[in-house]
DNA sequence: TAATATTATGTACAAATGTACATAAAAAGT
DNA sequence: ACTTTTTATGTACATTTGTACATAATATTA
């Protein structure tokens, strides 16, 4: 999205623009008279000119009587296509979409909550030491779920299985032996996702 | 630190910060008059009044001239410590960290590019089909880095190795062969990180 | 119950804000 | 070279904004 728009702005629109993206990021735009003193103009009406401009071509937005860059530009850029395209701009134009990490794996809702994974007892389903699992607060879960139950007054991550003996907590890796609780199981909620960081 | 904050708000007011929060999230907030209309007050000395005291206490501050609730409210809860805590709060006092993904991968980055893997071939590391993949664009890449190269024109996903007779691709699957390059091989970028949705 | 703190509302006003209008310089297009 | 568009600056002004001050009503605490 940002090069087709791109095409539609003046060198200087676009500096413009680009300074503006760097000085206030995500945030809400100051006044005219802010932005005029910290991008170094000396008339308040040549931010009011540019603004008018980048709203137009929704390059800003007023949300809740804010203007904001549009919070497309600061969403992860999504390459769907798996065939690289041309030379010069090399794949600018393959991105058909825009993410947020934190809006996918609903950081915002209040049953959310990060742990970090310790130990390799899941390593064969693809979550390793130190992996950041991402948990959805419920008390009820259902077989094949990834859940954070509670064994011994600690945090442990498993998957939930099912047999003629009832529930258990399977681990995914064969050198570990399955847990089956004393009396009854309990469940903090259930994984929604993983994050690992790789450097 | 919600709830070590918390204790410190009326019930009104922790109240009306809950409702501020939830018209605006994390955006700026509007002039006082917006609020008092948002809000059904009367008056807006009374989202004044407010204001005053969330700022003091942090809930909310000013940046740019504007005012914002504490972006920590918006970050995802990380919980370090392993160990359950006890009844009621079940562990709010255990929350040590906040934290956004979005930060962690460095999204806002312009180097940064995502991309949907498709394939096991890199399963052993954990690396799954459908898995996102955080891609910092650069052409150079040292040894055991887990590069996104371009080979016959497509993305591919694969941990760059090096041996007597130079560099080449190694899928992280047995049941793969190597890839080694015809002349020379072009690489988009190295894995920063990998993220999976589980529901 | 009495005393105190919090909450809600209102008025008045100086300061700041966005907008309209005007003009000249610079850049781009023909 | 000439014309048009874009960019930069300035002035004037009605509107909006935050703040100070004042006063009840409501909760809370002693």
């Amino acid at each position: 999205m940002e090069n087709i728009l791109e095409e539609n702005l003046t060198k200087k629109q676009l500096d413009f623009f680009k300074t503006l993206k760097e000085t206030y990021q995500s945030q809400a735009l100051p006044s005219y008279e802010k932005i005029k003193q910290d991008l170094n103009y000396k008339s308040k009406n040549s931010i009011k000119q540019y603004l008018e401009i980048l709203k137009e071509k929704n390059f800003i937005q007023k949300i809740n009587d804010n203007l904001y860059i549009n919070p497309d530009f600061f969403k992860a850029k999504l390459v769907l296509s798996r065939v690289k395209a041309g030379f010069a701009g090399i794949m600018d134009d393959k991105i058909e979409k825009r993410i947020s990490f934190d809006e996918i794996l609903k950081i915002n809702e209040p049953s959310t909550f990060v742990f970090k994974v310790s130990g390799d007892s899941m390593c064969d389903i693809g979550i390793f030491d130190n992996d950041y699992v991402i948990i959805k607060k419920q008390q009820n879960a259902k077989e094949g779920d990834i859940v954070l139950a509670i064994v011994d007054n600690e945090f442990t991550l498993k998957t939930l299985k099912k047999d003629k003996k009832g529930m258990y907590l399977k681990p995914e890796n064969k050198n570990y032996p399955p847990i089956r609780p004393k009396f009854s199981l309990t469940i903090f909620g259930i994984a929604i996702g993983i994050t690992r960081k790789l450097i």
